[in-house]
DNA sequence: CCAAAAGTGTTGGTCTTACACCCATGC
DNA sequence: GCATGGGTGTAAGACCAACACTTTTGG
């Protein structure tokens, strides 16, 4: 039973989003430095109260920015965090989402809570607000366990890349290397993906390009 | 970011919980028949309104019952479920948990809100409450996603069982039969059993009992 | 011509699947 | 003695992990 009515709600909802991208050979997540409350000056997850009348989703989608700027490619609710402790300005239980993307510039604050957005590598995180710290390593669990049985990876890729730069985006996520024989093997073998007649040319031999055929979840076995 | 403080919250919290066992080799899940609300007369599962104190696992295991009567082995949070139209009686975002058990008598509604309470299997549900279908359909294929990488089925089994008893858990489960040889084969290599000198007596040959060595969840490849 | 990434196959081991017969017991 | 579930092994195929050399280009 889920019946609310009757007294006033001592709980309140709030959605934060822990948006994941490959940049620079390292999984990076996108972080905002707050202006003010409890943890001012302190990085922290893009967030924000759920309205009365939007989805979960929509709420997700609405911190997430507009299609075009902070616009990701895949978005999926990830855990909810409720202790009573994990903010000091009351009670709010927090959905957390799991949203991937391409890199995009760091700023685009647009929304006054925040002092500067930066994309910060996972490995190395500073200190951050409430309980984040929990929400990016449950996005980041997520996602790499994700990866060996979707083809999500499509989300946090350009429309064509090279078969390197896949192997790079998936090294980056998994935080390990991969037999470079057996990754092509494998991942041609899936049918994933569709060979452009085109190259990336570079200082050294020109690679093939590629592009997802589908760029939708599937549940397909990857690796 | 999650603070609240400012107005009162426009929206509630719930917590949801699918208890699943397995009884007469089906799957099931404990429902509840409301006595009264927009659902009066239909079946729900179980839940109520998170209090300003606890966390939402604690208000998971208080709408699970007391330690002995309704207790399961296992909690899990599920799936947060938030549409706005989700219950027509207020905006409620109901947090869903995932429980397993042994079947107990159906009767301890201790609860003044529920007129009955039985067993269903999840094959054929009567029409269900809020989304609570879909919250059911969650619960089973986390669980059948679960059974093949982890050992939680122990939590689903008595302390002693024989191996006969273990497959039919998995096929009800599952909805699908398991060739007997390979399942045991695969099930002692695993090491997660213990096999106790002792024999279930029946109208047949005696079969051995087994134990689980451990008896939390473990991440192990089953099937 | 050198450096660097692209491209490509084979082999051995492991794991999975399919499959049939005898055993121990209660009735 | 018969019905029923308990108990066991093997062979074929699929899948995975390990591994080295040649090619193409830019500079």
């Amino acid at each position: 039973m889920s019946t609310a009515a009757g007294a006033l709600p001592a709980v309140a909802v709030a959605v934060d989003v822990a948006v994941l991208t490959v940049h620079g050979r390292e999984l990076r997540v996108r972080l905002a430095r707050l202006r003010a409350g409890p943890f001012a000056d302190a990085w922290a997850l893009p967030g924000g109260r759920v309205r009365s009348e939007e989805s979960l989703d929509a709420a997700a989608r609405r911190i997430l920015g507009a299609p075009g700027r902070g616009s990701a490619l895949h978005l999926e609710q990830l855990y909810t965090f409720g202790s009573p402790q994990r903010d000091p300005a009351g009670r709010v239980v927090s959905v957390a989402y799991l949203a991937l993307g391409r890199p995009t510039r760091p700023p685009f604050a647009d929304d006054p809570r925040y002092a500067e957005l930066a994309w910060h590598p996972v490995a190395r995180l500073p200190a951050l607000a409430y309980d984040h710290r929990a929400v990016v390593r449950a996005a980041v669990d997520r996602l790499r366990a994700k990866l060996a049985y979707t083809n999500i990876v499509y989300a946090l890729l350009p429309g064509d890349f090279t078969l390197g730069e896949l192997q790079e985006t998936y090294e980056a996520i998994l935080g390990r290397a991969l037999d470079r024989r057996n990754f092509r093997k494998k991942l041609l073998s899936l049918g994933l993906l569709r060979r452009l007649d085109r190259v990336r040319r570079g200082p050294h031999r020109p690679a093939v390009l590629y592009a997802f055929r589908r760029r939708r979840p599937i549940v397909i076995d990857v690796l």
